[in-house]
DNA sequence: CTATCACTGGACCATTTGGTCTAGCTCTGT
DNA sequence: ACAGAGCTAGACCAAATGGTCCAGTGATAG
């Protein structure tokens, strides 16, 4: 992906997002960033003036956001929700490999370090809360009662978060594309 | 937990343990790490020759250990595959609860940050691949056939840590308590 | 043309980081 | 009593950390 034409801001926001989900919050040093995002200093504290916290919140934001997208494209030809489903697993399948194979859950790497924040922990189960409703609101499109889809969405939800986890550690995607086999058993 | 008896070594374990783990390895110094385990850093370094990362596999290896423990107890006085395994998500809702409702799983924390060290990655599958067999044998025990005792301890394995990280975020161990739900009905 | 403003560049800072080193302590076995 | 290993204590260090500050820059509005 080519940022070099986008606005610091930008630059910053995805920069931090790519090294946060590979190195966690406190992995990830300024100095990093910066050369990162080609971006000095002063861009940072201007565009973020509680800086490195802000940046995080702001990473955090724009991941989730490309989540829904790739998880409303992954229903969007879908004929049942498992299929959807599947097609969710299969697409990140493929991010894992195309980002080194070793980056977990961009919310997760993210925002779970900063101990005395709130703000991080709200923040993130907004994100997720955002996701699963994603996923919710596609299978009750396919007809399934509120409280069964909610249970469905939660359950792909899990799977993956975990999937997510073990494909790091086995540094292997085919985590992630075995995951259907498990709910659409159920 | 009373540390104070224990030899400085097993201190420093498991202070390492508790810290990576609700604040992940880069977000704990060794400042924090020996003022918690109320050792000097000679010892540290006497014990552990390359420092913090020498302690941080010590840590989820004993971490990791414990887990085992945990899942042996569950399955101990079960009856059923189901009923080992709803006794374990119980008892880590109950360890969640205790360790202050923000900790996630201790090998995941301690071990996914190292970026340029492959020793973390490798240590973390060994973990979890002992956790999954440890399931998995409990699962062919109640006669189940290998295939289906490994796809079985998979999906448990995969909804605890989807779980542990939804309950991170939501700072509830309810998460936790409902995974029964999702693998029984499988 | 110029005043204003959002923004950039980078020098600079206090603090903390992980890590080294060595003097001395405390146990052991003889 | 003595030697020597095993271990502890903490002073010390270079490097990196997150953060501040302000002089400039470029575009836009009057």
């Amino acid at each position: 992906m080519d940022t070099s034409a986008l606005p610091p801001k930008a630059r910053l926001i995805r920069a931090a997002a790519q090294l946060f989900r590979s190195r966690g919050y406190h992995g990830v040093g300024l100095n990093d960033l910066l050369s990162e995002a080609a971006a000095p200093r002063g861009s940072l504290y201007h565009h973020f003036p509680n800086g490195k916290a802000d940046l995080a919140l702001a990473a955090a934001t724009w991941a989730s956001d490309e989540m829904l997208r790739v998880i409303a494209a992954s229903f969007a030809g879908a004929e049942t929700f498992e299929d959807g489903a599947t097609t969710l697993c299969f697409k990140l399948a493929k991010l894992f490999d195309l980002t080194g194979q070793q980056d977990g859950c961009p919310i997760g790497s993210t925002l779970f370090e900063g101990p005395g924040n709130p703000d991080f922990l709200r923040h993130a189960e907004r994100c997720y809360s955002g996701w699963i409703e994603e996923v919710q609101d596609h299978a009750t499109r396919f007809g399934l009662e509120a409280a069964e889809a909610r249970k469905r969405a939660e359950h792909v939800f899990l799977l993956i978060q975990g999937g997510w986890q073990l494909a790091r550690a086995r540094q292997s995607s085919d985590v992630l594309r075995g995951l259907p086999e498990l709910f659409c058993s159920a």
